[in-house]
DNA sequence: TCTCCCGACGTTAGCGCTAACATTCAGCGT
DNA sequence: ACGCTGAATGTTAGCGCTAACGTCGGGAGA
């Protein structure tokens, strides 16, 4: 029924056209959404490729539109929250638009990876590349590399060299704090991420703004990596030296640990101090106490991300800027400071 | 000094060959490392190669060869712990091996969107896909659809049918149950995955079996979503019961939540209830208190995997399978039953 | 009625590469 | 000296598609 001549090899578009009686520029016409093909001619058409199973050639294609459809997305630590769920938000954006998704991760972020994983990208002649990798020695390389596709950034500081997604860390860095102040606390630690990630030194600011803004003194900085177990050694530290009524964590794995440290030490929280994370993963309502914690809107930067980079695509390099503005989320980590401290 | 006529387009192999005072082919013998190019030759056209900057054409290799060098990697929850791992461990191996890799990723598991996402892939016509959504829909799913390029799918039981590479679930349980038991636990639940997850039914299996193994009476069980907050729901539960010693929940986030909940109900974890979780995410080492679980060698079996799926690509398919072993991790949150009790 | 135009197709010429087949030229045995 | 072999190269013919042009009718305007 289906095939005249049973070839093994996977049909073509001149197999269609020759099913349908016309020639194999109207399959591509149809296929393409030329407006010149009459109703009957495009369902003809229609017809014939679904009755033999036919998939356009994407290498051929690619060879002469001289465009992959192909976008590649950059990262590092995927294993986190954060980068993993902008990732799914890209890729969602991107194959909703029709394109594919190629993916590399930097198991260690040094300019020789970056170029590296770049270099791998331009091999495959992607048509333009979303970085996920928040880190300073990302944005240097960047700068040095003169990219031959639209590029765009995740996480990064606005330069009008680079096309950037960002959520607003100062501004959630603030809401953090700010949210401390309100409480009455006057002794606000932070540990923070590792400072030459920007996210990290864009938190640190933030916390150091608010807490000027409020006729606060400078407190305690501890430099974390992002891990519960560096959190869980500066809770220690913290606990240890008592001068602290609050802490504000640069992330929720950080809280966590400090969470724990405080427990080990027979600080309870929030009434011997309080704690603020910084991202609201689904985890952080059940760490014990619920955590108080900032919510960055990661899926909705992904698709931000991809909407930016279609429009450079389209129009050569923007330089524009899209943030997302975080929200505080109140759980029970926080409280005023206890009157007998 | 570098080019001869400053054409914008890049430059192609024969652009190389002039260059290098050869023909195209000869370019072409030494990018594929042909044995029969003199040592002079290959160095000159080397040398044109690095001068002008040349990278060989993705599409036009692919349309002869019929080869994308693409691997497609279809995920479901990438943003969880193991799920991301395996990416990962599967990306670098694809990379080291000269593999595009393409991800897709299941917003939802349902046969529908499962057929996209294959259709998708191979639209891209890539050269092998690797599955993670240890889903029993997928399975289902698989058998129906007969793939037209070799399949590894990660965390399927083994079937004749399917490549596999998975780690050995029902070891794992056991391991996490048996230590229960060699602690003198005799009331041991389980807070289970959706039962539809391979993984979820493969430990409650195991949970059942090292019981009945044991001698002891089937206990409760609870079904669970992976969620913390499921986890904090069979918590309650459980407290409010009285009728358990121990809990062996079948990942670290609901292990979570059965710990936030325990604490809210006054019970002590160990003295009071034994808790064993299972993956052995970073911050299981963090919780209060630290949580005893079962450790997966995710990037180890999405490097197994990647593996498998070159073997299948090569040979054609195998349906082997690669299983690795869990280890149980031993933390704080695990103690003989209170005599009391 | 005769243009002229334009919609609906068909035909042709590559895109940049590799596989398969030619070609050349040493070196060797007889 | 003569082929003969085989290594080192060159030449040719597509892979399957799209862009650019060619063709061919049938209405609208003169």
């Amino acid at each position: 029924m289906s095939v005249g001549s049973e070839i093994s090899r996977p049909p073509v578009m001149e197999d269609v056209a020759k099913l349908a009686g016309v020639s194999h520029q109207t399959v591509s016409r149809v296929l393409n959404a030329h407006p010149n093909v009459s109703p009957q001619t495009r369902e003809r058409v229609e017809k014939a490729i679904a009755e033999l199973g036919y998939r356009r050639n994407t290498a051929a294609r690619s060879l002469v539109t001289r465009r992959s459809q192909t976008i590649g997305v950059l990262g590092s630590d995927m294993s986190h929250y954060g980068p993993a769920n902008t990732l799914l938000g890209v890729e969602q954006a991107a194959r909703d638009k029709g394109y594919f998704v190629s993916m590399a991760s930097l198991s260690e972020v040094t300019p020789a990876a970056i170029k590296d994983a770049l270099e791998y990208f331009m091999m495959q002649s992607v048509d333009g590349i979303v970085v996920i990798v928040p880190h300073e020695t990302m944005f240097e390389s960047l700068s040095t590399i003169s990219m031959a596709v639209p590029l765009v950034a995740v996480g990064f500081g606005v330069d009008e060299r680079l096309s950037v997604a960002a959520v607003n860390q100062r501004m959630g860095a603030s809401l953090a704090v700010q949210h401390l102040v309100d409480l009455g606390h006057a002794a606000i630690a932070h540990v923070s991420g590792p400072p030459d990630w920007i996210d990290a030194a864009a938190r640190i600011d933030g916390w150091q703004r608010t807490l000027a803004q409020a006729g606060l003194a400078d407190s305690v900085l501890i430099r974390g990596d992002w891990s519960a177990e560096s959190g869980y050694r500066a809770g220690l530290e913290l606990a240890d030296a008592g001068s602290v009524t609050a802490l504000f964590a640069a992330n929720d794995q950080m809280a966590l640990g400090a969470l724990r440290a405080f427990s080990e030490a027979g600080l309870r929280v929030p009434q011997d101090i309080s704690v603020v994370g910084y991202d609201d993963q689904p985890e952080a309502a059940y760490f014990v106490p619920p955590l108080t914690t900032v919510n960055q809107g990661f899926k909705e930067l992904g698709a931000r991300c991809m909407q930016m980079l279609l429009f450079d695509m389209a129009n050569g390099h923007s330089g524009a800027s899209s943030v997302v503005n975080p929200k505080l989320v109140v759980r029970s980590t926080t409280a005023p400071p206890s009157v007998g401290q």
